[in-house]
DNA sequence: CCCTATGTTCCCAA
DNA sequence: CTTGGGAACATAGG
C-alpha cells in the first residue's frame, strides 16, 4: 500500500507518539519477523523515514528498519482492544501499543547494529534532492521508459505506481518515453510535479484507494486530487479525451493518450 | 473460476 | 552489462 506520502505520514504519527518512549515488550505472531526479538527495555531515540523504509533508531546503538511492501499497516491503540485479523507483531508501550498487520505477509522488518561508518545509500530523496540536472544527467545514460526510472528505487526513493501516473501526467509526460530522450525542461516540469504533488498528498495523509489508513486507523483524503489512477474510461479533466490503463513492467499504468502524446519514435513497447 | 492489487526480488532470455 | 518479461511471495475482493 503504503508509498512515499503514506510512509511519511507513518514517520511523522510515529514521531508524534513513541520518541524517546521505552519498549516494553514485543509479541512476534509471524515466525518470518523474528528479528524484532530482543528489543525490549529499548528507549526511542529517532524515527526517520528513506524512501518506503522506516528507520527507527534506539538506544545502545540499534536501528530497525520496517518496510510494509504492498499491505503493511501501522496501528496504533490504546487499551486491551482486541488485535485486527493478520497482526504480525505488538510493540508494547507504557502509552499504547503498535501492531503491524499484514495480510500478505510482504513486510520485512530487519533489526541491525550500528556500526562506525554509516555512509548514506546513494540514492536520490524526492523530497530533499529532486534536482532536474541531476535527473537529466543519470536518465541520459539509460534507456528505459521514464515511469520506470521514476518507481526505481535505486534511483529515486520512494515513488510508486500511483504516484508515478500521476507526476507524468502533470508532467504532460508519455510513461513510455525512453529517459535518455527527456531534455532537461521536461525534467524541470517532473521535478515541479513530482514535489508538488508529494507534498500535497503528505498534506492529505496519504492516498486511500481500497485499504490505506494512517496509524490512528484513519483513511487519507488525495484519492479525491488523483487526475488518472484508477480512471481508466473516465474523461481527462484537461482534455476530456478517454483515459487509458495499460500495462508497464506488469503494472497498471494510466494516462491521457491526448495529454501525453507519445513523441514519435521515443517510445517504448 | 477469472482477474486485479499502492512492492520487491529473482531467474531467464534477447 | 542492460533491459524486459514473468514468476514468486500470500491474500482479499470484484
Amino acid at each position: 500500500m503504503p508509498e512515499l506520502p503514506e510512509v511519511e505520514t507513518l514517520c511523522r504519527q510515529l514521531k508524534q507518539v513513541i520518541l524517546d518512549k521505552e519498549i516494553l515488550g514485543i509479541e512476534i505472531l509471524d515466525p518470518k519477523l523474528t528479528a524484532g526479538e530482543g528489543l525490549v527495555r529499548r528507549r526511542v531515540l529517532s524515527v526517520a523515514r528513506q524512501g518506503k523504509v522506516l528507520e527507527i533508531k534506539l538506544d545502545a546503538g540499534i536501528t530497525m528498519l520496517l518496510h510494509l511492501r504492498l499491505t503493511g499497516r501501522l496501528l496504533w491503540q490504546k487499551g486491551n482492544n482486541l488485535s485486527f485479523p493478520h497482526t504480525r507483531f505488538t510493540i508494547f508501550f507504557l502509552q499504547g501499543r503498535l501492531d503491524c498487520i499484514d495480510p500478505r505477509r510482504f513486510a520485512t522488518l530487519s533489526v541491525q547494529k550500528t556500526i562506525g561508518t554509516n555512509f548514506a545509500a546513494p540514492v536520490i530523496d524526492p523530497l530533499k534532492d529532486f534536482h532536474a540536472f541531476r535527473l537529466w544527467e543519470i536518465a541520459r545514460r539509460r534507456k528505459i521508459p521514464v515511469k520506470s526510472f521514476l518507481i526505481d528505487q535505486h534511483i529515486i526513493a520512494g515513488i510508486g505506481n500511483i504516484y508515478a501516473c500521476e507526476i507524468l501526467y502533470e508532467a504532460s509526460i508519455d510513461p513510455w518515453q525512453r529517459v535518455d530522450s527527456l531534455s532537461l525542461a521536461k525534467w524541470q516540469k517532473i521535478e515541479e510535479a513530482t514535489i508538488s504533488i508529494l507534498k500535497r498528498a503528505i498534506a492529505c495523509r496519504g492516498t486511500t484507494v481500497s485499504d490505506w489508513r494512517d496509524m490512528f486507523g484513519r483513511k487519507g483524503e488525495y484519492q479525491h486530487y488523483l487526475k488518472v489512477y484508477a480512471s481508466g474510461g473516465y474523461p481527462c479533466p484537461r482534455c476530456q479525451a478517454t483515459i487509458q490503463c495499460m500495462h508497464l513492467q506488469g503494472r497498471g499504468t494510466y494516462f491521457c493518450p491526448t495529454c501525453q502524446k507519445p513523441e514519435a519514435k521515443m517510445r517504448l513497447f
